[in-house]
DNA sequence: CCAATTTGACCCCC
DNA sequence: GGGGGTCAAATTGG
C-alpha cells in the first residue's frame, strides 16, 4: 500500500517535471533556491529512494535468497517437456544499463546462467502475469563488468498485461519515431503506464516534439547516484531540417543514425550488455 | 499453504 | 557439440 502511494507521487513528481521542461522551466520562480524543475527532479530522487527502500524492507519481493545443494538427477523426475521459444533471435525492446532500480513491472525470475566469457551470469525474468495475463514480457538482468554496482538490463517483447505502453514522437518531418518503452522509470507495479506528457504537448514546436520526450524519459540522478544509460530502439529515424540546432552532441556510429549526430546526445551502444549494437543507441544521461 | 527462488536438466539454434 | 534460453522440482519463508 505505501509503496503503491510512493509510486503514485513518484508519477506526480514526473509529470510536473516533464511539463516544467515543457514549459519556460529557466524563468519559472526559485523556490528554496531551486528552479521548479530542480525540485520535481528532487522529488523524483525522493519517491526513487523511498521505493527502493520499501522493497529492501523484507516484505519485498525481492528478500528472499537462498543457497541450496543442487538437486540430484536421480531426484528429478524425467519428463519430456515441450518446448515454446520465447527468444529465439529476437532482439529486446529496450537495453539499460542502470542500477537495480524497479522498472515499474513485475518480475519473476526463471533462471540463472553462467554466460561463456562473461563474470557475472545472467538472470532471466518472464512477466509475473505471463500465465494470467498471457504477457510474454521478459528480461534478461546482468551485472556489467565495468561497474559492478551497474546491472545491464534487457528487455524482450511487449507487455500485454496492461502495464506497459509504447509511446509514437512524431520526428522534425512528420515522420514517426516510435519508441518501444514499456512504463518508463516509473516505480510502480500497479500503475497506469502512460507517459507524464500528454499527446497535445507535441504541438507547433517541432524542435520540441523530438527532443522533449528523450529528455523526459532521461531523468538522471544528479550527484552522480542514479546514474544510468538508456538504450532505445527507434524504428524511424529522421534528420531534424537543417537550421535547427540543439545543445546536445551526438556520435553513433550506426548508419542508420548518422542522422541524428549533431542534435542529440546520443552515443554509440559500443559495449552492449548483450552484444546488441546496431539497433540501439544510447543515449548517454548527463 | 502459497508464492518466489534456486539450479540442474532439457531443448533449440548455430 | 556447445552456448544460451527455458522449464520445473525442490526448497524456503511469510
Amino acid at each position: 500500500m505505501a509503496f503503491e502511494l510512493v509510486s503514485r507521487g513518484r508519477e506526480s513528481a514526473a509529470a510536473l517535471e516533464a511539463l516544467l521542461q515543457g514549459a519556460s522551466a529557466p524563468t519559472a520562480p526559485p523556490y528554496f533556491g531551486l528552479q521548479l524543475n530542480e525540485l520535481a527532479a528532487q522529488i523524483l530522487r525522493c519517491c526513487d529512494r523511498a521505493l527502493d527502500a520499501l522493497q529492501g524492507d523484507g516484505g519485498g519481493r525481492q528478500g528472499r535468497k537462498r543457497r541450496l545443494p543442487p538437486c540430484t538427477a536421480a531426484q528429478r523426475k524425467p519428463e519430456f517437456r515441450p518446448r515454446v521459444l520465447a527468444s529465439g533471435a529476437e532482439m529486446p525492446t529496450r537495453v539499460e544499463e542502470r542500477r537495480m532500480v524497479e522498472d515499474g513491472f513485475m518480475w519473476r525470475k526463471y533462471g540463472q546462467k553462467d554466460i561463456q566469457n562473461r563474470k557475472y551470469p545472467r538472470e532471466y525474468f518472464r512477466c509475473t502475469y505471463k500465465y494470467d495475463k498471457g504477457c510474454m514480457a521478459t528480461r534478461q538482468v546482468q551485472q556489467s563488468e565495468d561497474d559492478p554496482s551497474l546491472y545491464n538490463v534487457a528487455y524482450f517483447g511487449d507487455h500485454t498485461c496492461g502495464k506497459g505502453s509504447a509511446i509514437t514522437i512524431v520526428g522534425y518531418d512528420g515522420e514517426v519515431q516510435k519508441l518501444l518503452v514499456n512504463n518508463f522509470g516509473s516505480s510502480s507495479a500497479s500503475s497506469v503506464s502512460r507517459f507524464p506528457w500528454p499527446s497535445s504537448s507535441f504541438g507547433d514546436n517541432v524542435k520540441s516534439e523530438a527532443s522533449q520526450p528523450l529528455q523526459a524519459l532521461c531523468l538522471p540522478e544528479e550527484g552522480g547516484e542514479h546514474r544510468e544509460k538508456v538504450c532505445i530502439k527507434v524504428e524511424s529515424v529522421t534528420a531534424p531540417p537543417v537550421g535547427l540546432s540543439s545543445s546536445a552532441n551526438v556520435s553513433c556510429a550506426s548508419p542508420e543514425l548518422e542522422a541524428l549526430p549533431r542534435y542529440f546526445n546520443w552515443d554509440c551502444f559500443g559495449e552492449s550488455p548483450f552484444d546488441i549494437i546496431n539497433e540501439f543507441i544510447n543515449i548517454d544521461l548527463q
